[in-house]
Order: structure tokens, then C-alpha cells, then sequence
DNA sequence: GTCTATACTGCGATAGAC
DNA sequence: GTCTATCGCAGTATAGAC
């Protein structure tokens, strides 16, 4: 029990890395088999497919949002609840465990295309779109409250030259996505 | 002559084409040929390999962000002339031919990693985001304005519930990235 | 739970005829 | 300029021993 749970995370982290370092297709499974010491064959033990270490990295990202989400409905609809799922959902991107799984979605967009957790992902970033804004809110404002909550997202994997730190990315980003959400 | 150019050209479109329907990697040159009703050794004929393909779609996009820094470097460093960076980039990223373009590469980046084309692309863009701000801005000054040429950039190819026009997204992308590089 | 061995498929790329 | 034919390789996935 335990080994299996500790081989099927060490696969999972591995893999990620890879994805991260040269793209999902490129990555294939005899490298992250290498790269653990294990066979080929072994990673089948653990996971039916490709797609499907892929399903299991998206789970806590996919869960994550859900829980924004349900909170939020419980809420007034009001710019306070607004600037707080902004709030949250920037927490949840900058914890630690979840920067890499954000990267490798944002950045295999195309690879992943087909696959059903990108589905999900996408379903649920958008019903997370629609409470940002009032509901009759005019079309420019709701591309305007979309942008805030893409602008902590993309804080987060801006190419920057100079030394910027983590903390003021995020601070500037909270910034940006505050102004976005908070017309009336 | 004539059909040279024809072919690499109804080449180069079937190609951009299955690159953001599939994917590039997913993207096989038998797909390529087959959709052309020609076969995979023709596209040899007129493209050295894969790789150039992408190499041959990169330049006019390439072009496009040297012609604003060129014009730029020409230019008094005010806020007018950040905004008509911003107002250029984004008449060129809204022209119908580079769409396409600009989503390929948006969406496929981790793929395109090691691409040469790629990194000169992120080379200009950082430069071009240097000169959005002043010399001297804060930290967070300079994520805002680099967020600013993300905004445009994003609101092109964000995904939206409900029937909004490009016309609208430019207009809120303008509206948010000049608010953005405005800072003095 | 991990191994060896292997089946099968499709890839990018090349050689050489026409 | 396009073809046929083929090379060498790597991919995902499976069968069955231990």
C-alpha cells in the first residue's frame, strides 16, 4: 500500500517535470520510466494510459477550483465576493504545489485539446468567469472582469528580465485583477 | 515559379491550419500532404523539414513586432508613445492574417520550445515590454505594464460564453492596456 | 509491484525514378 | 515538382514470468 502510493506520486511528479521541461508529446514514457529507474512496463502498472497521469495531475487543480466555486454561490453578488474569488483563486495559483500543474496546463493547451479534464478545466473557468461580473453587465466590462482573472494567471508565467520576485508579481496582479472586477 | 510559391504557400496554410486544429506535434506531415492530395515527400521538395515550416510561419509575425521597435526607438519615451505601441500591437494582432499565427504559437509553446524562431520571438517581445515603462519603474509598475501587453494579447483568444464581438474584446483590451502603461 | 520481451503502429526523413 | 519505396527509430501498449 504504501509503495504503491509512493511510486504512483513519484511518477506523477516526474512525469510533471518532464511535461514542463520539453512538452507532453515530446516526453514520453520510456523517459519518465528512466528517469525513476523503473521500466516501461512498470508506469502501466500504476496508470492505464498516458491521458491518464494526465487526468490524475489535473484532479487537484480541477478541485480547486470547484471549491471557489461553491463558496462563491453562497455568497451575495457583490464586489466584495468578486475581488475575494480573485483573491482565492491567486492563492490556490501561487501555493507551491500547484504552480507546476498550472504551468504545464497553460502551456500544452493544444496537446491536450482532446483530452477530458481540459474539458472540464475550461467548463468550470468560465462558470468562475460569469461571477465576476454583474449579470447584466455590458459586454466590454465582462471581457474586462475575464482579463482580471487572466491577469493573475498570467502574472504568474510572465517572461521577465530583471529580477522580479514572486511577491511582486503577485501584488501587481492582485492589483490589476481588483480594478477589473470592481465595476459596479 | 509560380507554382513553387503556390504550393509552399497552400503549404504553409494546411499546415497552420492542423497545427491549431490537433496540435503541432500531434500534427503528422502525412496529414499535412494527405490534406494537400499530395504525398509526404513533396512538402520535402519545398520545406527542409518541420521545424522550417514553423521557421516560415514565424516571419511576418516576427516582422511585425520589429517594425514597433523600430518605430518606437525613434520615439520620445512618453506615455503617447506606450500607448501607440499598445494600439499598434494590437492592430497587428487583430489584422486577419495573424490571428492564426499568434494562436499557434500561443497555444503551443511548450512544443516549440527549443525553436529557434521562439526564442527570437520572446527576445523582441521583452524588449518591446522594456519599453513600456519608464527606465526607472518600480517593480510593480513594470509587471502592470507588461500585463498591459498581455491584456491584448489574452483578450484575443480568451474563451467566452456568450456572443461577444472581436470588436468588443479589442476595445476592452485597448481600454485595460492603456490604463495599464499609462503610470508615469 | 516490477521485470523482460515484444507486438504493432506511425513518425520524420531520404534515395532515386520519372 | 512530385512520385514510390523504404530506412531507422521511437511511440504506446500488452503478455506473461517472477
Amino acid at each position: 500500500m504504501r509503495d504503491q502510493a509512493d511510486t504512483r506520486t513519484r511518477i506523477q511528479r516526474v512525469a510533471l517535470e518532464l511535461f514542463n521541461e520539453k512538452g507532453y508529446e515530446a516526453t514520453s514514457l520510456r523517459e519518465i520510466a528512466e528517469e525513476l529507474g523503473v521500466t516501461k512496463a512498470a508506469l502501466y502498472y500504476h496508470f492505464r494510459s498516458k491521458d491518464d497521469i494526465v487526468a490524475s495531475l489535473a484532479e487537484g487543480r480541477l478541485g480547486d477550483i470547484q471549491r471557489i466555486l461553491d463558496w462563491a454561490r453562497g455568497q451575495p453578488q457583490t464586489v466584495e465576493t468578486r475581488r475575494e474569488i480573485v483573491r482565492r483563486y491567486c492563492d490556490d495559483l501561487y501555493s507551491a504545489h500547484r504552480t507546476a500543474i498550472m504551468r504545464f496546463f497553460e502551456r500544452n493547451q493544444t496537446a491536450l485539446r482532446d483530452h477530458p479534464t481540459v474539458g472540464k478545466n475550461r467548463e468550470l473557468m468560465m462558470d468562475l468567469v460569469a461571477l465576476l461580473h454583474a449579470p447584466d453587465a455590458s459586454p466590454v466590462t465582462r471581457v474586462k472582469s475575464s482579463l482580471g482573472l487572466f491577469a493573475v494567471h498570467a502574472a504568474a508565467f510572465l517572461p521577465m528580465s530583471e529580477g522580479i520576485t514572486d511577491e511582486e508579481r503577485k501584488e501587481a496582479a492582485l492589483e490589476v485583477a481588483f480594478e477589473l472586477v470592481s465595476s459596479e
